[in-house]
DNA sequence: CTCTGTTCTCGTCGATCTGACGATTAATCA
DNA sequence: TGATTAATCGTCAGATCGACGAGAACAGAG
Protein backbone atom coordinates (compact mmCIF):
# COMPACT_ATOMS: atom_id res chain seq x y z
CA UNK A 1 0.00 0.00 0.00
CA UNK A 2 1.45 3.14 -0.82
CA UNK A 3 0.68 6.81 0.00
CA UNK A 4 -0.86 8.63 -2.28
CA UNK A 5 0.04 12.62 -2.77
CA UNK A 6 -2.23 14.99 -1.25
CA UNK A 7 -1.91 19.11 -0.99
CA UNK A 8 -3.00 19.66 2.45
CA UNK A 9 -4.36 23.56 3.50
CA UNK A 10 -5.53 25.56 5.98
CA UNK A 11 -8.75 27.74 6.21
CA UNK A 12 -9.35 30.01 8.21
CA UNK A 13 -12.97 30.97 10.25
CA UNK A 14 -12.23 34.16 12.16
CA UNK A 15 -15.28 36.21 14.09
CA UNK A 16 -15.45 39.53 15.35
CA UNK A 17 -18.00 41.69 16.10
CA UNK A 18 -18.39 44.66 14.36
CA UNK A 19 -21.48 47.44 14.68
CA UNK A 20 -23.55 44.77 16.81
CA UNK A 21 -23.11 42.60 13.93
CA UNK A 22 -20.70 38.74 13.84
CA UNK A 23 -18.60 39.11 11.08
CA UNK A 24 -16.60 36.52 9.02
CA UNK A 25 -13.50 37.79 7.76
CA UNK A 26 -13.49 36.36 4.10
CA UNK A 27 -11.45 37.13 0.85
CA UNK A 28 -12.53 37.48 -2.93
CA UNK A 29 -10.66 34.96 -4.89
CA UNK A 30 -8.36 36.69 -7.76
CA UNK A 31 -8.09 33.45 -9.66
CA UNK A 32 -9.96 30.51 -11.07
CA UNK A 33 -11.25 28.17 -9.71
CA UNK A 34 -14.56 30.27 -7.90
CA UNK A 35 -13.12 33.32 -9.15
CA UNK A 36 -14.08 36.53 -7.96
CA UNK A 37 -16.10 34.14 -5.34
CA UNK A 38 -15.65 34.91 -1.73
CA UNK A 39 -13.93 32.27 0.42
CA UNK A 40 -12.13 31.97 3.72
CA UNK A 41 -8.55 33.26 4.16
CA UNK A 42 -6.21 30.27 4.00
CA UNK A 43 -3.48 28.78 1.50
CA UNK A 44 -1.09 25.69 2.22
CA UNK A 45 0.65 24.12 4.77
CA UNK A 46 4.92 24.79 3.73
CA UNK A 47 7.12 21.53 3.96
CA UNK A 48 8.23 22.46 7.70
CA UNK A 49 5.61 23.72 9.34
CA UNK A 50 3.06 23.00 11.81
CA UNK A 51 -0.13 23.58 11.21
CA UNK A 52 -1.48 25.49 13.86
CA UNK A 53 1.79 28.01 12.77
CA UNK A 54 0.66 27.30 9.27
CA UNK A 55 -2.79 28.82 10.13
CA UNK A 56 -0.98 31.94 11.70
CA UNK A 57 1.01 32.78 8.99
CA UNK A 58 -1.54 32.75 6.52
CA UNK A 59 -4.02 34.91 8.96
CA UNK A 60 -0.97 37.36 8.56
CA UNK A 61 -0.20 37.35 5.08
CA UNK A 62 -3.83 37.50 3.69
CA UNK A 63 -5.23 40.13 6.40
CA UNK A 64 -2.48 41.63 8.57
CA UNK A 65 -3.69 40.46 11.74
CA UNK A 66 -0.56 39.79 13.52
CA UNK A 67 0.05 37.32 16.49
CA UNK A 68 0.23 41.34 18.39
CA UNK A 69 -3.28 41.31 18.92
CA UNK A 70 -5.40 39.57 21.27
CA UNK A 71 -6.44 36.63 19.34
CA UNK A 72 -7.82 33.23 20.06
CA UNK A 73 -6.80 30.37 17.52
CA UNK A 74 -8.20 26.65 17.66
CA UNK A 75 -8.45 23.82 15.55
CA UNK A 76 -11.77 23.33 13.87
CA UNK A 77 -11.79 20.56 12.01
CA UNK A 78 -10.63 18.47 8.93
CA UNK A 79 -12.53 18.60 5.62
CA UNK A 80 -11.31 16.11 3.04
CA UNK A 81 -14.37 15.07 0.38
CA UNK A 82 -12.42 14.52 -2.92
CA UNK A 83 -14.28 16.75 -5.13
CA UNK A 84 -14.04 19.77 -2.29
CA UNK A 85 -10.80 21.27 -4.75
CA UNK A 86 -11.78 20.70 -8.39
CA UNK A 87 -7.79 21.18 -9.12
CA UNK A 88 -6.73 18.18 -6.95
CA UNK A 89 -7.45 16.45 -4.08
CA UNK A 90 -7.01 18.09 -0.92
CA UNK A 91 -7.72 18.24 2.82
CA UNK A 92 -8.45 21.15 4.38
CA UNK A 93 -7.82 21.60 8.27
CA UNK A 94 -10.00 24.67 9.47
CA UNK A 95 -8.83 26.75 12.49
CA UNK A 96 -11.60 28.94 14.25
CA UNK A 97 -10.18 32.58 15.48
CA UNK A 98 -11.90 35.15 17.41
CA UNK A 99 -10.75 38.57 17.73
CA UNK A 100 -11.13 41.68 19.36
CA UNK A 101 -12.68 44.78 16.86
CA UNK A 102 -9.98 45.78 14.62
CA UNK A 103 -8.85 47.94 11.64
CA UNK A 104 -9.83 47.10 8.73
CA UNK A 105 -7.68 44.39 6.57
CA UNK A 106 -7.63 45.91 3.63
CA UNK A 107 -6.45 49.36 4.86
CA UNK A 108 -2.34 49.07 4.48
CA UNK A 109 -1.89 46.01 3.85
CA UNK A 110 -1.09 43.47 1.09
CA UNK A 111 -4.10 41.68 1.51
CA UNK A 112 -6.68 44.28 0.16
CA UNK A 113 -9.01 41.23 -0.57
CA UNK A 114 -9.73 40.36 2.51
CA UNK A 115 -12.99 41.98 4.23
CA UNK A 116 -15.13 41.60 7.52
CA UNK A 117 -18.77 40.26 6.13
CA UNK A 118 -21.56 39.61 8.39
CA UNK A 119 -21.80 35.99 9.01
CA UNK A 120 -25.44 35.99 7.69
CA UNK A 121 -24.21 37.82 4.04
CA UNK A 122 -21.78 35.10 4.30
CA UNK A 123 -24.70 32.42 4.48
CA UNK A 124 -26.20 33.47 1.45
CA UNK A 125 -23.57 34.50 -0.92
CA UNK A 126 -22.21 30.98 -1.24
CA UNK A 127 -18.94 30.83 -0.43
CA UNK A 128 -16.42 28.89 -2.65
CA UNK A 129 -15.58 24.99 -2.57
CA UNK A 130 -16.97 23.89 1.13
CA UNK A 131 -16.36 26.96 2.68
CA UNK A 132 -20.44 27.10 3.38
CA UNK A 133 -20.11 24.17 5.28
CA UNK A 134 -17.22 25.11 7.03
CA UNK A 135 -18.53 28.63 8.37
CA UNK A 136 -21.80 26.98 9.44
CA UNK A 137 -19.62 24.44 11.71
CA UNK A 138 -17.50 27.03 13.01
CA UNK A 139 -20.65 29.27 13.75
CA UNK A 140 -22.11 26.20 15.83
CA UNK A 141 -18.52 25.98 17.36
CA UNK A 142 -18.48 28.92 18.54
CA UNK A 143 -22.10 29.52 19.70
CA UNK A 144 -21.11 26.36 21.79
CA UNK A 145 -17.36 28.04 22.92
CA UNK A 146 -19.12 30.80 24.67
CA UNK A 147 -21.56 28.50 27.04
CA UNK A 148 -18.82 26.83 28.77
CA UNK A 149 -15.75 29.07 28.72
CA UNK A 150 -14.88 32.38 28.65
CA UNK A 151 -14.23 32.91 25.29
CA UNK A 152 -16.32 36.19 25.07
CA UNK A 153 -14.14 37.83 26.42
CA UNK A 154 -11.47 37.42 23.26
CA UNK A 155 -14.38 39.51 21.41
CA UNK A 156 -14.29 42.25 23.66
CA UNK A 157 -10.96 45.23 24.08
CA UNK A 158 -8.60 44.46 27.15
CA UNK A 159 -10.93 46.75 29.00
CA UNK A 160 -14.50 46.42 28.70
CA UNK A 161 -17.76 46.83 30.69
CA UNK A 162 -20.33 43.90 31.42
CA UNK A 163 -22.74 45.35 29.62
CA UNK A 164 -20.13 45.02 26.28
CA UNK A 165 -19.54 41.45 26.91
CA UNK A 166 -23.06 40.54 27.39
CA UNK A 167 -23.65 41.95 23.76
CA UNK A 168 -20.91 39.74 22.48
CA UNK A 169 -23.35 37.04 23.86
CA UNK A 170 -26.31 39.00 22.58
CA UNK A 171 -24.93 39.15 19.18
CA UNK A 172 -23.29 35.51 18.45
CA UNK A 173 -26.51 33.96 20.05
CA UNK A 174 -28.94 36.11 18.37
CA UNK A 175 -31.21 36.42 21.51
CA UNK A 176 -31.88 38.95 24.06
CA UNK A 177 -30.13 38.63 27.66
CA UNK A 178 -31.47 40.15 30.96
CA UNK A 179 -28.96 42.51 31.97
CA UNK A 180 -29.79 42.02 35.84
CA UNK A 181 -29.37 38.17 35.53
CA UNK A 182 -26.41 38.33 33.33
CA UNK A 183 -24.86 40.66 35.69
CA UNK A 184 -25.06 38.76 39.20
CA UNK A 185 -23.83 35.32 36.80
CA UNK A 186 -21.02 37.74 35.51
CA UNK A 187 -19.87 38.42 39.04
CA UNK A 188 -20.53 35.32 40.99
CA UNK A 189 -18.07 33.02 38.27
CA UNK A 190 -14.92 32.70 39.90
CA UNK A 191 -12.09 34.12 37.62
CA UNK A 192 -14.12 34.84 34.14
CA UNK A 193 -13.44 39.18 34.91
CA UNK A 194 -11.77 41.20 37.02
CA UNK A 195 -12.65 44.92 38.13
CA UNK A 196 -9.99 47.31 36.87
CA UNK A 197 -11.30 49.78 39.56
CA UNK A 198 -12.14 52.13 37.20
CA UNK A 199 -15.66 53.53 35.41
CA UNK A 200 -16.23 54.40 31.83
CA UNK A 201 -16.99 58.05 30.88
CA UNK A 202 -18.90 57.72 27.38
CA UNK A 203 -21.94 56.88 26.13
CA UNK A 204 -25.04 57.51 27.48
CA UNK A 205 -26.86 55.86 30.85
CA UNK A 206 -24.85 55.23 34.32
CA UNK A 207 -20.96 54.79 33.85
CA UNK A 208 -20.24 51.09 34.30
CA UNK A 209 -17.42 49.49 36.11
CA UNK A 210 -14.42 48.40 33.84
CA UNK A 211 -13.13 44.64 33.66
CA UNK A 212 -10.19 42.65 32.82
CA UNK A 213 -10.59 39.14 31.44
CA UNK A 214 -9.73 36.88 34.60
CA UNK A 215 -7.68 33.86 34.71
CA UNK A 216 -10.57 31.06 34.11
CA UNK A 217 -11.01 29.36 31.40
CA UNK A 218 -13.99 26.93 31.88
CA UNK A 219 -17.47 28.74 32.97
CA UNK A 220 -19.09 26.14 36.06
CA UNK A 221 -22.01 26.45 35.16
CA UNK A 222 -22.33 27.19 31.93
CA UNK A 223 -24.36 30.11 30.64
CA UNK A 224 -27.54 28.42 29.34
CA UNK A 225 -28.16 29.42 25.89
CA UNK A 226 -32.00 29.95 25.60
CA UNK A 227 -33.90 33.26 25.58
CA UNK A 228 -35.99 34.93 22.74
CA UNK A 229 -34.32 34.74 19.62
CA UNK A 230 -34.46 37.62 17.15
CA UNK A 231 -36.08 37.46 14.28
CA UNK A 232 -32.39 38.32 12.75
CA UNK B 1 3.30 29.06 -4.48
CA UNK B 2 3.16 25.39 -5.19
CA UNK B 3 1.56 22.50 -3.29
CA UNK B 4 3.86 20.79 -1.20
CA UNK B 5 3.01 16.69 -1.38
CA UNK B 6 1.63 15.44 1.84
CA UNK B 7 0.28 11.85 3.00
CA UNK B 8 -2.56 11.41 4.35
CA UNK B 9 -3.70 9.19 7.15
CA UNK B 10 -6.58 8.19 9.39
CA UNK B 11 -6.11 7.19 12.95
CA UNK B 12 -8.85 5.85 15.12
CA UNK B 13 -9.07 5.72 19.03
CA UNK B 14 -11.83 3.43 19.53
CA UNK B 15 -13.03 2.81 23.05
CA UNK B 16 -14.83 0.01 24.76
CA UNK B 17 -15.27 -0.88 28.02
CA UNK B 18 -14.90 -4.65 29.31
CA UNK B 19 -14.97 -6.25 32.55
CA UNK B 20 -14.90 -2.57 34.10
CA UNK B 21 -12.17 -0.86 32.67
CA UNK B 22 -12.21 1.87 29.68
CA UNK B 23 -9.56 -0.03 27.02
CA UNK B 24 -8.33 1.89 23.61
CA UNK B 25 -8.41 -0.80 20.77
CA UNK B 26 -4.33 -1.02 19.76
CA UNK B 27 -2.42 -3.17 17.03
CA UNK B 28 0.77 -4.08 17.81
CA UNK B 29 3.50 -2.70 14.20
CA UNK B 30 5.04 -5.06 12.52
CA UNK B 31 7.05 -2.84 10.41
CA UNK B 32 10.05 -0.19 10.88
CA UNK B 33 9.23 2.77 12.92
CA UNK B 34 8.61 2.08 15.66
CA UNK B 35 8.09 -1.82 14.79
CA UNK B 36 6.88 -3.81 17.87
CA UNK B 37 5.62 -0.97 19.46
CA UNK B 38 1.87 -0.59 19.79
CA UNK B 39 -0.41 1.78 18.19
CA UNK B 40 -3.93 3.39 17.37
CA UNK B 41 -5.32 1.47 14.60
CA UNK B 42 -5.26 3.81 11.12
CA UNK B 43 -3.81 3.98 7.28
CA UNK B 44 -3.46 6.06 4.59
CA UNK B 45 -6.35 7.56 3.30
CA UNK B 46 -7.43 6.34 -0.76
CA UNK B 47 -7.33 8.76 -3.82
CA UNK B 48 -10.95 8.73 -3.92
CA UNK B 49 -12.18 8.40 -0.37
CA UNK B 50 -13.81 10.44 2.30
CA UNK B 51 -12.43 10.68 5.54
CA UNK B 52 -15.30 9.32 7.28
CA UNK B 53 -15.37 6.45 4.89
CA UNK B 54 -11.28 5.83 5.33
CA UNK B 55 -11.49 5.96 9.08
CA UNK B 56 -14.56 3.29 8.58
CA UNK B 57 -12.79 1.13 5.92
CA UNK B 58 -9.36 1.05 8.32
CA UNK B 59 -11.46 0.07 11.41
CA UNK B 60 -13.11 -2.66 9.86
CA UNK B 61 -10.00 -3.73 7.62
CA UNK B 62 -7.63 -3.86 11.04
CA UNK B 63 -10.17 -5.14 13.70
CA UNK B 64 -13.06 -6.94 11.90
CA UNK B 65 -15.40 -4.55 13.12
CA UNK B 66 -18.30 -3.44 10.86
CA UNK B 67 -20.73 -0.72 10.33
CA UNK B 68 -22.84 -3.41 11.83
CA UNK B 69 -22.10 -3.22 15.13
CA UNK B 70 -23.69 0.01 17.00
CA UNK B 71 -20.78 2.35 16.78
CA UNK B 72 -20.68 5.84 17.44
CA UNK B 73 -17.72 7.83 15.28
CA UNK B 74 -17.14 11.28 15.02
CA UNK B 75 -14.23 13.16 14.23
CA UNK B 76 -11.42 14.32 16.83
CA UNK B 77 -8.99 16.23 15.06
CA UNK B 78 -5.71 16.37 13.23
CA UNK B 79 -2.22 15.99 13.76
CA UNK B 80 0.85 17.37 11.32
CA UNK B 81 3.35 17.99 13.47
CA UNK B 82 6.49 17.82 10.44
CA UNK B 83 8.56 15.09 12.41
CA UNK B 84 5.56 13.30 13.75
CA UNK B 85 6.75 10.37 11.20
CA UNK B 86 10.16 9.91 10.44
CA UNK B 87 9.55 8.52 7.17
CA UNK B 88 7.72 11.19 5.28
CA UNK B 89 5.50 14.68 6.19
CA UNK B 90 2.25 13.15 6.91
CA UNK B 91 -1.08 14.80 8.38
CA UNK B 92 -3.32 12.20 10.00
CA UNK B 93 -7.26 12.77 11.27
CA UNK B 94 -7.95 11.52 14.21
CA UNK B 95 -11.34 9.75 14.61
CA UNK B 96 -13.69 8.92 18.03
CA UNK B 97 -15.32 5.54 18.42
CA UNK B 98 -17.45 4.60 21.24
CA UNK B 99 -18.37 0.60 20.92
CA UNK B 100 -19.98 -1.04 22.76
CA UNK B 101 -18.80 -4.61 24.37
CA UNK B 102 -17.87 -6.61 21.35
CA UNK B 103 -16.25 -10.16 20.92
CA UNK B 104 -11.78 -9.90 21.28
CA UNK B 105 -10.52 -8.58 17.42
CA UNK B 106 -8.02 -11.06 17.34
CA UNK B 107 -10.14 -14.24 16.87
CA UNK B 108 -11.17 -14.96 13.44
CA UNK B 109 -10.43 -12.17 11.73
CA UNK B 110 -7.22 -11.29 9.38
CA UNK B 111 -6.33 -8.85 12.19
CA UNK B 112 -4.71 -10.94 14.95
CA UNK B 113 -2.62 -7.82 15.79
CA UNK B 114 -5.51 -5.85 17.16
CA UNK B 115 -6.22 -6.16 20.47
CA UNK B 116 -8.07 -4.34 23.44
CA UNK B 117 -6.14 -2.38 26.17
CA UNK B 118 -6.77 -0.57 29.21
CA UNK B 119 -6.21 3.26 28.78
CA UNK B 120 -4.06 3.52 31.89
CA UNK B 121 -1.64 0.33 29.96
CA UNK B 122 -1.91 2.68 26.88
CA UNK B 123 -0.70 5.97 28.64
CA UNK B 124 2.28 4.17 30.23
CA UNK B 125 3.03 1.58 26.80
CA UNK B 126 4.44 4.74 24.72
CA UNK B 127 2.34 4.19 21.49
CA UNK B 128 4.00 4.90 18.69
CA UNK B 129 4.34 8.19 16.86
CA UNK B 130 2.25 10.70 18.33
CA UNK B 131 -0.60 8.59 18.82
CA UNK B 132 -0.11 8.65 22.78
CA UNK B 133 -1.01 12.52 22.51
CA UNK B 134 -4.01 11.62 20.25
CA UNK B 135 -5.37 9.50 22.88
CA UNK B 136 -5.14 11.35 25.28
CA UNK B 137 -7.04 13.81 23.20
CA UNK B 138 -9.73 11.32 23.27
CA UNK B 139 -9.91 10.23 26.30
CA UNK B 140 -10.61 14.05 27.07
CA UNK B 141 -13.38 14.43 24.91
CA UNK B 142 -14.80 10.73 25.15
CA UNK B 143 -14.77 12.44 29.19
CA UNK B 144 -16.78 15.84 28.48
CA UNK B 145 -18.85 14.37 25.84
CA UNK B 146 -20.71 11.72 28.56
CA UNK B 147 -21.01 15.34 30.38
CA UNK B 148 -23.59 16.77 27.80
CA UNK B 149 -24.57 13.93 25.16
CA UNK B 150 -26.34 11.05 25.45
CA UNK B 151 -23.68 9.25 24.24
CA UNK B 152 -23.02 6.78 27.01
CA UNK B 153 -25.39 4.56 25.86
CA UNK B 154 -23.15 4.09 22.96
CA UNK B 155 -21.13 1.72 25.25
CA UNK B 156 -23.97 -0.49 26.30
CA UNK B 157 -25.76 -3.33 25.13
CA UNK B 158 -28.92 -2.57 22.82
CA UNK B 159 -30.95 -2.79 26.14
CA UNK B 160 -29.28 -1.85 29.15
CA UNK B 161 -30.31 -1.10 33.05
CA UNK B 162 -29.26 2.32 34.43
CA UNK B 163 -27.05 0.30 36.87
CA UNK B 164 -24.79 -0.12 34.21
CA UNK B 165 -25.42 2.85 32.01
CA UNK B 166 -24.24 4.56 35.60
CA UNK B 167 -21.35 1.96 35.69
CA UNK B 168 -20.07 3.48 31.97
CA UNK B 169 -20.09 7.04 33.80
CA UNK B 170 -18.21 5.34 36.80
CA UNK B 171 -15.65 3.68 34.73
CA UNK B 172 -14.73 6.87 32.00
CA UNK B 173 -14.53 9.23 34.99
CA UNK B 174 -12.99 7.05 36.90
CA UNK B 175 -15.12 8.12 39.76
CA UNK B 176 -18.16 6.52 41.84
CA UNK B 177 -21.48 8.67 41.50
CA UNK B 178 -24.88 8.25 43.98
CA UNK B 179 -26.65 5.55 42.42
CA UNK B 180 -29.89 7.42 43.69
CA UNK B 181 -29.11 10.51 42.13
CA UNK B 182 -28.21 8.66 39.14
CA UNK B 183 -31.25 7.37 39.06
CA UNK B 184 -33.21 10.13 39.38
CA UNK B 185 -31.54 12.49 36.76
CA UNK B 186 -31.40 9.83 33.80
CA UNK B 187 -35.17 9.58 34.40
CA UNK B 188 -36.02 12.85 34.63
CA UNK B 189 -34.06 13.77 31.14
CA UNK B 190 -36.54 13.59 28.43
CA UNK B 191 -35.07 11.05 25.64
CA UNK B 192 -32.19 9.69 27.49
CA UNK B 193 -33.69 6.00 27.69
CA UNK B 194 -37.13 4.37 26.95
CA UNK B 195 -38.18 1.38 29.37
CA UNK B 196 -38.71 -1.31 27.57
CA UNK B 197 -40.96 -2.68 29.95
CA UNK B 198 -38.88 -5.86 30.99
CA UNK B 199 -36.57 -6.76 33.66
CA UNK B 200 -33.10 -8.33 34.28
CA UNK B 201 -33.53 -12.12 35.65
CA UNK B 202 -29.53 -11.98 35.60
CA UNK B 203 -27.08 -10.95 38.95
CA UNK B 204 -27.80 -10.70 42.56
CA UNK B 205 -29.90 -8.05 43.63
CA UNK B 206 -33.46 -6.68 42.75
CA UNK B 207 -33.98 -6.69 39.19
CA UNK B 208 -33.48 -3.88 37.27
CA UNK B 209 -35.51 -2.56 34.53
CA UNK B 210 -34.53 -2.49 31.36
CA UNK B 211 -34.15 0.51 28.55
CA UNK B 212 -33.05 0.65 25.44
CA UNK B 213 -31.44 4.13 24.12
CA UNK B 214 -33.90 7.07 23.44
CA UNK B 215 -34.03 9.93 20.93
CA UNK B 216 -31.85 12.56 22.63
CA UNK B 217 -28.80 13.45 21.87
CA UNK B 218 -27.62 16.29 24.08
CA UNK B 219 -28.82 16.63 27.72
CA UNK B 220 -30.04 20.21 29.45
CA UNK B 221 -28.64 20.51 31.92
CA UNK B 222 -25.47 17.83 31.68
CA UNK B 223 -24.35 15.54 34.14
CA UNK B 224 -21.51 17.31 35.94
CA UNK B 225 -18.52 15.38 36.15
CA UNK B 226 -17.47 15.47 39.96
CA UNK B 227 -17.31 13.34 42.64
CA UNK B 228 -14.55 11.33 44.30
CA UNK B 229 -11.99 10.19 42.25
CA UNK B 230 -10.58 7.24 42.73
CA UNK B 231 -7.49 6.40 43.19
CA UNK B 232 -7.03 4.09 40.00
C1' DC C 1 -36.16 -21.73 55.82
C1' DT C 2 -34.04 -17.72 57.63
C1' DC C 3 -30.54 -14.46 57.61
C1' DT C 4 -27.46 -11.42 55.28
C1' DG C 5 -25.75 -8.88 51.62
C1' DT C 6 -26.62 -6.62 47.22
C1' DT C 7 -28.89 -3.75 44.05
C1' DC C 8 -32.87 -1.20 42.46
C1' DT C 9 -36.14 2.27 43.35
C1' DC C 10 -38.75 5.90 45.65
C1' DG C 11 -38.64 9.96 48.86
C1' DT C 12 -37.06 13.85 51.82
C1' DC C 13 -34.47 17.93 53.03
C1' DG C 14 -31.67 21.93 52.78
C1' DA C 15 -28.54 24.57 49.79
C1' DT C 16 -27.92 26.62 45.46
C1' DC C 17 -29.04 28.39 40.99
C1' DT C 18 -32.15 30.40 37.69
C1' DG C 19 -35.53 33.36 35.41
C1' DA C 20 -38.72 37.12 35.96
C1' DC C 21 -38.93 41.51 37.41
C1' DG C 22 -39.10 45.76 40.76
C1' DA C 23 -36.32 49.70 42.13
C1' DT C 24 -32.48 52.93 42.49
C1' DT C 25 -28.56 55.40 40.62
C1' DA C 26 -26.15 58.21 37.42
C1' DA C 27 -25.24 59.59 33.21
C1' DT C 28 -26.95 61.90 28.35
C1' DC C 29 -30.36 64.14 25.46
C1' DA C 30 -34.15 67.30 24.19
C1' DT D 1 -35.86 70.53 33.98
C1' DG D 2 -37.78 66.28 32.57
C1' DA D 3 -37.35 62.06 29.62
C1' DT D 4 -34.44 58.39 28.32
C1' DT D 5 -30.89 55.09 28.77
C1' DA D 6 -28.01 51.89 31.03
C1' DA D 7 -25.78 49.99 35.32
C1' DT D 8 -26.40 47.92 39.57
C1' DC D 9 -28.69 45.99 43.61
C1' DG D 10 -32.59 43.15 45.49
C1' DT D 11 -36.55 40.07 45.90
C1' DC D 12 -39.06 35.92 45.16
C1' DA D 13 -40.79 31.57 43.48
C1' DG D 14 -39.56 27.45 41.10
C1' DA D 15 -36.14 24.06 39.54
C1' DT D 16 -32.17 21.35 40.45
C1' DC D 17 -28.65 19.09 43.12
C1' DG D 18 -26.01 16.51 46.62
C1' DA D 19 -26.51 13.84 50.74
C1' DC D 20 -28.92 10.41 52.61
C1' DG D 21 -33.02 7.44 54.67
C1' DA D 22 -35.88 3.57 53.65
C1' DG D 23 -38.22 -0.13 51.46
C1' DA D 24 -38.41 -3.79 47.70
C1' DA D 25 -36.77 -7.82 45.51
C1' DC D 26 -33.49 -10.82 44.44
C1' DA D 27 -29.13 -14.53 45.45
C1' DG D 28 -26.52 -17.18 48.31
C1' DA D 29 -24.84 -18.84 53.06
C1' DG D 30 -25.77 -21.33 57.03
Amino acid sequence: MEHPPFAVTVDLVVFTIRDNNLCVLTVRRGVAPFRGRYALPGGFVLPDEDLPTAAARELTEETGIGAVDRLHLEQLGSYGEPKRDPRMRTVSVAYLAFAADLPDPSAGTDAAAAEWMPTDDAAEAKLAFDHGLILADGLERARAKLEYTTLATSFCPPEFTIGELRKVYEVVWGTTIDPRNFHRKVQATAGFVEPTGELTSQGRGRPAQLFRPGTATALHPPIERVGDRLPS
